[in-house]
Order: C-alpha cells, then structure tokens, then sequence
DNA sequence: CTGAAAGCGCTTACAG
DNA sequence: CTGAAAGCGCTTACAG
C-alpha cells in the first residue's frame, strides 16, 4: 500500500487562492459564508476527493463523537443484539463505536476501558465480565468526565447511568409460572454470585417459593451452572438425588436449559409431564427444540436503543443530571412446551 | 456530566520542571531519557491520572491504529463471530475497531465505508451488502491509501486482499452427499445472485449434479430463498409439486433450511427418509432440531483471525505487497440426521 | 540527555 | 463575508 498524501482544506484553499478558514466554515454548512464561494469550495472539495480528518477535528473540537463498549463476548447473541441496537441509534447521530470484548476476564476489562479513556470516547457502555471483582476502572472512567452506562451486569454500587433487566421480577413469574402448572420441586441453575443479575435471578426464584409458600430445598440449588456442560452436569446430578426435582429452572441462559433437555433425554426422562424446563433469554433456538423451551426474552435489540437513547438524552441536557438513573425493562416469559405439565401439547 | 480539565504532558512537565518533550519520550520508552527522569515522569504521571490522548497522537502520527468493520449485521451468528475474531488478533496489537452495519443497504454501506475513510482508518474490512450493485467506494478507500480486506462476500473485480470460504467445493460436496446418500431430485434454494458466495454456491451445485450424471431440473432452482420464511414459502411450492424433490439444499443459510424442516413437520412429510435436508453455516441450532441439521461449517472466527493476521502481514512488509491476495478458506461438511436417508439413525 | 520549535489537520474567537 | 492567528495534545527532527 503506497502512502497517500490526502487533500487537505489547505488544498482546496491553495487551489482557490481563499483561506483554510473559509474552506473549513463552508464544509461545516457555516452560516457566514458566501453563498457563491460555498459552492465552489464544495465542488471543489468534491473534485479533489476531500474527506475531513475526523481526528483533527475531533481534536479540535475536544470530544470525539465515539462510543466505548466493552462487553463479555461480542459473540454472544444477547451482546450482538444489544451493540446492534446502540449502533443503530447512535450511527444516525453521526457517532461510531468502538467495541472491545473483555472475554469475561477482569484484566482485559481494565485494559479494554483504559484503550478506551485514551481513544477520549464521549461515552464508555459496558457490562462487567464475570470474575469482576472491583471496579476503580470504573470509577476511574467517571473520573475522566466521560460518561458512563452500565446495562444488564451492572457495578450496584457505582453512581452511573443503568439500563437493566428487571430480573428479579422475570425469575418471580418464570417459577410461579411452574408452581401454578404443577411443578412441586423446581431446582434452580444459578450463575455466578458476584454477578447482580444471577443474584436478582435466585432472589425472584425465593420470592416465588415463599409466596407460594413453597419451601426451598436446598440440594435443588447448584451454584454455577450457566454453560450448557455445567447445566448438563447439574441435572445429572440433580436427576440421581433420592428425591429428584420436577421441574429446573435454568435462570442462567438458555445453554445451561438445552444442557438440562439433552440430559433429560439420554435418562428417558418425559419433557414437560416428569419434568419442567424453564431457560433465560429467548436463544433462537429454544423455539424449535422438542419439547420448544420456556424462556425469558430480555428484549436485547431494544435495550441497545435505550442505551443510545440515554446517552444523547443526558448529553441534551448537561446541567441538569445529577442523580444516577435507572432504566428497567420488563422482559417477557415465553411460555412454551417445555413447562405445559398438564396440557396435551 | 461535569467538564473535566484532563491532565496533559504539559501539566506533568510543569509539575516537574521539565518540557513536554521529554515527559513525551518517557512516556513513549524512548531510549533517549535518563532513567531516573523517566521514573518522576510516570510517578507523577500516575499520580496526576494522566491518560494519553491517543487521538492528538495519532494525529501526529499520521495514523489512527484503528480498523474499522463494515458488515451487513452484527447480529448475525457468522459475522458477530469474524468480528469477534478479528478483535481477538488486532486488541493485542493495540489496534481498535470500529463497527458499522450496512443493514443489508447500499446506501448505508457507502455512508459506513465513508465515515470510515473521514475517521483515518488504517483498515477497512468489509463484506458487501446483498444489493450491493457498484463498488465506487471501496475503489474510494484504496484510493485513500486505507488497505482494505473484503471476505465472505467480495466483489472479485476490485483487486483487494480477500479472505474469503471455498463455496464452491463446500456445496459440492453437500450435494455430492447428498446424491452418494440416495436422492436423486435435489432442489436448491438459492440467495442473491448479484452476490458472489451464493453464485459459488449455484455453481457447486451444478457441478455435483454434473459429475454424479444428474440432470439439471429448473423447476427446483428456487431464487432467493434466504430466509426461514422465504426458504419456507420455497418449500410449500416445491412439496405441492407434481414430482416434488426428495431433497432440499438450503444453500442460503440454516434459517432456510430450518423454514423447510418445519414446513415438512407441518406437511408431515419425514426427514430424512422423505426428504433430505442440507443447510449453511453451522448455526448453533442446527445440532438440536430434530432431526439434527447437516450443514456446513464456515469456520467464521478462524476466518476473522486470518483477516486480523493477514493485515498485520501486510503493514509487515508494505513494499511487497503488489499483487492481490486471496486466502481461501476450507468449509467442512458436517453430516447430521437430515441426510442420513439410508441408515436408522 | 534535554530543550525549543514546528507541525499533524482542523476549528473558531477576534478583527476588519 | 473573509482573513490571520492561536490552539486542541501530542511527537520528533534539530541543536546543543
């Protein structure tokens, strides 16, 4: 690839015998600049292939229109819907993303934020990797004056801007749900605690127990079972205990619910009649398994939206954020066959 | 958001008593700097919470260590996986990426590549969008100087470093599977053939049916079946057929192949012995329908490891470099339950 | 080993 | 409406 020295406005203005400060007030649609002139500039800047060096103006400028966002995996079909929601709200804005993947490990986390406060983005999105343990890089973005969004694994502690899940509430109806179907032992498939939402997720799973006045056994709950391999392994266990459960509800993902199916299978196990199985996040293919699998839809493109949203909301109006805010979004159960106990499907 | 004043060299060198000059060298391990020097400068740089502002540097620089991605979803199970694996490669190399979608339109896609050009990009990697019908702009970025990567689906007429699948053999030897296993009227369900992956598509097919003295029966070439519902629509017709197919080869995708699948459940109609189902990409849900999908693995975040390494081996060594270089990658045809006509399973 | 100075490509307050 | 000048925050050839 030969070097290619660009166009410049230095260029255009040369070629005009005007200066760069003209160039520059006509490509920038700028009101004080003749009519006739802005015109030529512009053919001309046209002619010369010109493309503004969005660096130097960023530069300038002092902000440089571009998004941060770090998440877990950008592979992961609930992430890659919720980046493409955001790109689809803030590309028509004019601003791009620049998208990290921490792979679950605090580290590159650190790093992934650290790349991202030097790029001066406008805006760091995140949601923390599993192992993550402390959040001064966090605090450290705030400290920079970006703003921050945290979405889904959120930092409670951290005074940020939130979009999450209300999973609490999801996890309440997604058991109550089995109970009111008939289920008596429904196991629970947690994920790892430091986490917020397999924290909410347990909470809403007790909450249902406790209001139906159901008591919670406590050999039905494995920690750390959110891979389709660990919820496989979970339900083998669980499936050999003295007193089996009825039902699971794999709060964790839909991977770890498909791992309980094909267990459930291979033992000869009937899905949904001698056994229950509710997953979390509505995966694509929990339509079409057989039994299909009760789920959860979180709404992930939409929540990318909020999350544009948001950001050019709380830029509109500087001054006047000052308290942390907290937007939830209500995810959907997806009742399917897996938890039909006493219909004929 | 309060405007925050971030620290510069110029306050880490006033704090010091020294230039910016030699806080920049520090800073950049120039050799050039006493050692007990550059120790004060990053203690007092780290005590100050300085960050450098990659952008005034890159500006300097001449170049943004940035790649921007074109494609025409994120959310789409093979290109969230490139781009994954294009992040794992270029992160550590200290390059970022910037991430556009084309939404599957032109229009946009010109908008992205020109937005990517205005940013200083020093790659852009891109796979056009289906109705893509000129390629003015990607002429556009080389002749910028910006190096430019197509993969998957390229247009074969501009000389660029590709990275692209062996379609061609890959659908071959679906079909010549396909025939080997016993059927003997195999439709194809076809995508837009302005698109140079579903024409190598076509093109395997025909010749499988050619080597194995099959001939070609046009009423069951479908044209743009590329979606569930489209490859579903395609498949009610070619059922209701007079002499309906006993084998479908969704070479658009998986989704297609899953609309047929269901479309047969519903005709009650069985697969395999019925009808042999043959799909693409090796979706994750292919493995857990039943029967299981055959299909075809692209190897996606391999192929977005070879695009990262291909561009690090091309700013290796510039002067080289003349010719355009296509690397081919190798799908694998994995045989499942949808194919298998003559055995029990 | 350190400093003074120029420059990357833009934008914008200040004059006129 | 246009120009001259300063500056965004860095880096780097040039002196010493």
């Amino acid at each position: 690839m030969k070097k290619v020295k660009r166009t410049t406005i230095y260029d255009i203005a040369a070629k005009l015998g005007i200066t760069a400060s003209s160039v520059s007030r006509a490509l920038n649609n700028s009101s004080q600049v003749n009519e006739k002139t802005r015109e030529l500039i512009i053919k001309t800047a046209d002619e010369l292939n010109y493309k503004r060096n969005t660096l130097a103006s960023n530069l300038r400028k002092g902000h440089s229109k571009t998004i941060g966002v770090v998440v877990p995996r950008i592979n992961q079909n609930f992430f890659s819907n919720v980046i493409a929601g955001i790109e689809e709200t803030t590309y028509q804005k004019g601003y791009n993303l620049i998208i990290c993947q921490s792979g679950e490990v605090h580290d590159k986390e650190i790093q992934c934020v650290n790349t991202l406060i030097n790029q001066h983005v406008d805006c760091i999105v995140i949601s923390v990797s599993a192992d993550s343990y402390d959040y001064q890089h966090l605090q450290n973005v705030l400290d920079h004056g970006i703003q921050l969004i945290q979405f889904d694994r959120v930092a409670e502690e951290l005074e940020t801007l939130k979009v999450i899940n209300d999973n609490e509430q999801a996890s309440f109806e997604a058991v109550s749900h089995l109970i009111e179907n008939g289920y008596k032992r429904i196991a629970l498939l947690e994920g790892p605690q430091n986490l917020n939402i397999f924290r909410q997720r347990k909470n809403g799973y007790l909450r249902a127990l406790e209001t139906h006045k159901v008591k919670v056994i406590d050999e039905l709950v494995v920690e750390n079972a959110w891979t389709k391999e660990l919820g496989a392994e979970a339900t083998r266990k669980l499936l050999n205990l003295p007193h089996p459960p009825d039902a699971i509800f794999a709060s964790t993902s839909d991977f770890s619910a498909l791992g309980v199916l094909e267990v459930a299978n291979v033992m000869n196990i009937k899905v949904p009649s001698e056994l229950g199985i509710c997953g979390y996040s509505n995966e694509a293919f929990t339509e079409i398994t057989s039994p299909s699998i009760t789920t959860i839809d979180q709404f992930s493109v939409y929540m990318g939206k909020t999350i544009g949203n948001l950001f050019f909301q709380e830029i509109a109006n500087v001054e006047v954020s000052v308290k942390p805010k907290i937007i939830s979004i209500k995810p959907e159960l997806i009742i399917r066959g897996s938890t039909k106990k006493n219909s004929s499907l």
